[in-house]
DNA sequence: CAGGAAGAGTGGTCTAGACCTCATGATGTG
DNA sequence: CACATCATGAGGTCTAGACCACTCTTCCTG
């Protein structure tokens, strides 16, 4: 249970917020409403507008809806309006099955030129490249390569390729904060049709994704997915036009680290604005 | 230019919202600063709380940052952190391309068990189908295919098939809100392969989106991409655990419409958590 | 019994301050 | 000259109210 009072040295509104999340998870199912503002003044001893800052936050997250005169409640599970880091091995727990990796092939390298503008360093500088045939329940599903810079984490690779690198990224205060990735489709090569045990079907699903620790490019990573196995959901928010700042001046950079370009390879095609 | 003061009627928040979002695209750049909250709460002769609702609502859309101690400053622009509802006239104008559709089959039919299905509604209602090769500079890229509820919008077609079903659904307060996108790879069926004008590569993508105007899907679509042309660009946030509320106490419904399931055919493996 | 009015309760907006932490640059001081 | 200190000013948190708009229920009236 959380307590009524903020611990000292914390904030009213975290404690505030900390208990609505409380109610949330335990208490309440969708639909449900939550005490009033008012109540929650009186409960917590705060003023109002500290409550209206913690029920923001929780609205604003998706978890909570407001409706004048009505109340506050509880809001219905969004189908999730964004894609999420996740490694192989996390989306096939989720799904109930039994991820698996064979590494095919372990070792240090220059890097190439690909990988290295991926990876917003010099080409030649050495990287950690691991590639891993993935199985779920013991069927093939994709075959997956990776690139880190060895610089990121010399040790990385000392007991072996860890089960997941996302993980040990983070054991190692790398934690994947953000990325991008491109999918397309392809045609698979033979080497991609004998690893994945493709029979009849052809067609496989090509994913590129950079990952970001913080403002650095951690890892580069490319997987082929068996296209007859694999398939990727996508939620779809409404295209909204977005506030675009007005064109640097003159010239001179930002002042800060500027957005990173695309990833390599041809121009992507589908989705954002 | 923005009015300083708020128009009868308008809320003051609004107002400083209104003046910031213009000063952001027509004067600052990223990286600059915006004038102080103090001083804005005496430009606009309001509370700071007031001025500080307008910031927030900006930096919540992600146009703006703050830094304590130093001031809020204009966010560089993030590769758009989500996937939009957008449809491939939009997207390839705004990749300077060139779209046109060619109209294969534009009928009235009962809607299939699958389709009707993705609409959430009975087999065998009436919907609007239409398939259109899709075009970019001339080049065919995909072949699209589309069903509507002839209920929704039972003129939709008298007129021909309109440029953008986007498009005519808002005429008709239809407007799409959101969506949700399944993304194969597979190979080419003959058909495709000829109406697509694919040469050596066989592989296209494929997609599947029910598009949802408030809680009614209003169009079931799904499209074949040349896998040689075309690619997604999908940007990935962290995978932050979600605050889930609580299950259901016994049974009932949850007093709402409840988040639809997710598209027929194949059990999505990629994303979302 | 039907319809409308009133009241209570909810969130929405807003004020005019307060004190806090943090970043920065100017000012001294060793 | 290098470093510590301090003043300034930025955003961060918080108060104790106020009035408004909206929803819902209850109760009164025709």
């Amino acid at each position: 249970m959380v307590r009524d009072g903020a611990r000292p040295g914390e904030h009213k509104y975290v404690a505030v917020r900390a208990y609505l999340a409380d109610l949330v998870t335990t208490e309440l199912a969708v639909g449900d409403a939550i005490p009033s503002e008012r109540s929650l003044t009186e409960k917590f001893g705060v003023s109002r507008m500290t409550v209206r800052q913690a029920i923001d936050a929780l609205v604003t997250e998706g978890v909570l809806e407001r409706a004048q005169g009505r109340g506050t409640f509880v809001a219905p599970p969004r189908a999730d309006f964004e894609m999420r880091l996740t490694t192989f091995g996390e989306e096939a727990r989720r799904r109930g099955l039994t991820p698996g990796a064979t590494v095919l092939r372990c070792e240090q390298l220059p890097a190439p030129a690909v990988v290295a503008e991926a990876l917003d360093r010099e080409t030649g500088t050495p990287v950690h490249h691991v590639v891993r045939l993935r199985t779920a329940d013991g069927n093939p599903m994709s075959v997956e390569e990776s690139w880190i810079p060895v610089d990121l984490a010399p040790d990385l690779l000392d007991d072996g390729v860890p089960d997941s690198l996302y993980a040990a990224l983070r054991e190692r205060d790398l934690d994947p904060t953000w990325g991008e990735e491109v999918i397309t489709a392809a045609d698979a090569t033979p080497e991609e049709l004998e690893a994945l045990q493709m029979q009849g079907s052809r067609a496989v699903m090509r994913t590129a994704r950079r990952t970001f620790g913080g403002d650095a490019a951690v890892m580069y990573s490319r997987a082929c997915y068996r296209g007859d196995r694999y398939s990727v959901f996508v939620p779809l928010r409404e295209a909204r036009p977005t506030l675009v700042p007005r064109a640097r001046p003159s010239d001179g950079d930002a002042g800060r680290p500027v957005q990173p370009s695309a990833p390599p390879g041809r121009i992507p095609e589908g989705s954002p604005r």
